[in-house]
DNA sequence: CTGAAAGCGCTTACAG
DNA sequence: CTGAAAGCGCTTACAG
């Protein structure tokens, strides 16, 4: 039951380990057909698997590289992880998948261990809390991106999402088809986390270029648990809202659950939007409006960057920020019923 | 910029490396307060992080476990691996995540690339195709469990779903509220998965017991791409069903889709109920009554199996096969408007 | 209480 | 064309 190692393949080949490392790492340069043969049948004799984990203590390369997601239950994560597990899968690397659940404590701790297992790189949605530990991480020209939040004063390449445009795309729909009165939904900004902050500036700059005042009791920000009674309180307002821009797929699902206990009809009694798109985005009555993010090609952009990284040290100095374009999918949750004005 | 190893804490608190192995072990017992304090500041300033990767070659453990799952997008899978992720967390243990999509050639590779990488044990979805590999790990006592499916001839523990429990709670309810024309819709049968033969068993079964004949015209199994297809026949049968089971959530949204295109009503023309609790059932409308898997325990009961793999040896004479309970959350998609006949 | 030495299973110049 | 030797960075008996 013993373990064999690539001594008992030599012995058995009758050459030297050194021989048989050759043939393991395809360095058939000078290697006789007849030596060569010898090895072949020896380790498939022995049914000789190679350590790994040897062979990456002496190359100090692991082929593994983390990916730290705020909770892998968020749809985005989960297309994001997916889209960087396959590329990796086609460069024979694997990924080690952490939640950090948003707390700069337990994002801490992941990238420490994750360097002291020597991962070749991290691709984290960063808590942006750390600064100091990713700034070690640059100073040390350590591999990694950031994925969907940019963090102030850490120069490394970040993949994400124009929000500026999401919401911007947002907003001009529901204006195009007649509504002005826009509400946006959003989680809380005391963390100030990139996509919440860059929409709500996107839809307030968007309200201008249309020429809409903005009503501060339209913007809601709000706890997943507290949000049922804020949007009670936004819709009966005096003057309520006529649209409501959901800031992201969880702030879309309580609004849906809100609408639906109380019996509001989408689209008679109030338009609504969303940026990210559910995935029942099409079934849903009526089918769901939405922006959505474009996961599985910002995966793979993350994915590519980081390898990057790897392969030319000279990127060091020229790490970018990329912003991804949304696609507005345009269904049903926003028409005017009545065909509305369109101004 | 160079790695700092044990070598350079050695020298700079002036002991040698086996005392700072001590000490990075705990092993205290021994070791004078002013040694213990002098390789502590020593690791302080040089903030010294040690190589797992050189502590795993020797201790022959990594930490690290692997996970492979059908595919990360399915809502079950991901469930299961935040449960695995949280419980290794606690234990300090990493988890590579693998999709091995159904196909056995990529799953050996996943198999046998995670073992040559060293990790400590692997919780599988399997494909129940590599017999031949999984009977290795057996003999070789390798730690690993098996998830959601069952492998004939292959004792190892397992943790899946009661089924049959989940496709009689269903046709219960169904009968209860005063269906009998009751179709099934699954995915293809053609290997043979274990949810989806033993639901449709359990569906078969639950019938006989409300003495209702089986028409074969009932029992849809098709890919998903052709799911529409075959839905709009079932529906258009002289005898159409009048509820509807789906046998898990991607047929599920198949049928949605399809009802949705089509303007059926839900409940008032056809019934509905499904295996796998969508994160939007109860925000549907009708709100979709489903049967749920209890996903983080089952997650979570696979990991503390692996462990105990790990711990007692002896555990290899008695693997299990570990099977939970569904639970019915009754909403509104099967209820009769007239409130039916109570049979 | 602490250190020298061997060893984990590979790879990699280098010598021949 | 092939092998002996050193080394990757730890841990672990064992000696003192």
């Amino acid at each position: 039951m013993k373990k064999i190692t690539i001594t008992d393949v030599a012995a058995r080949a009758g050459v030297s380990k050194s021989t048989v490392s050759q043939f393991l790492n395809k360095r058939f340069d000078y290697m006789s057909k007849e030596t060569k043969e010898r090895v072949e049948v020896a380790i498939n004799e022995l049914e000789y698997q190679p350590n790994i984990i040897a062979r990456s203590l002496k190359q100090r390369t692991t082929r593994t590289i983390g990916v730290i997601v705020a909770n892998i239950l968020h749809d985005f994560s989960t297309r994001v992880i997916r889209a960087i597990e396959d590329y990796c899968h086609e460069e024979d690397y694997h990924v080690i998948v952490c939640n950090a659940d948003d707390d700069p404590v337990k994002e801490k701790r992941y990238i420490d261990m994750l360097r002291a297992k020597q991962v070749d790189g991290i691709i984290a949605f960063p808590t942006s809390k750390n600064t100091a530990l990713y700034q070690d991480l640059i100073t040390e020209h350590y591999p990694f991106v950031f994925m969907d939040r940019l963090v102030p004063g850490i120069e490394t390449d970040t993949v994400l999402l124009n929000n500026h445009e999401a919401a911007q795309l947002a907003v001009d729909q529901l204006v195009a088809n007649g509504y002005r009165k826009i509400a946006m939904l959003a989680p809380p900004l005391y963390d100030p986390i990139t996509p919440r902050v860059e929409r709500i500036e996107g839809y307030k700059a968007s309200l201008e270029t249309h020429d809409i005042c903005l009503n501060s009791s339209y913007v809601i920000s709000a706890r997943l648990e507290e949000m049922e009674e804020q949007i009670e309180k936004l819709l009966s307002l005096s003057d309520p809202p006529e649209a409501i821009l959901a800031l992201n797929d969880r702030v879309m699902i309580q609004l849906l659950q809100y609408v639906k206990d109380k019996q509001i009809r989408i689209s008679d009694d109030v338009a609504v939007i969303g940026i990210d798109d559910v995935t029942f985005a099409s079934l849903y009555t009526p089918a769901l409006t939405t922006i959505a993010q474009p996961a599985f090609e910002m995966g793979k952009k993350a994915a590519q960057l980081l390898f990057n990284q790897f392969h030319n040290e000279a990127s060091q100095g020229n790490r970018r920020v990329y912003r991804f374009s949304p696609q507005i999918i345009i269904r049903e949750s926003c028409k005017r019923k009545e065909n509305g004005a369109l101004q």
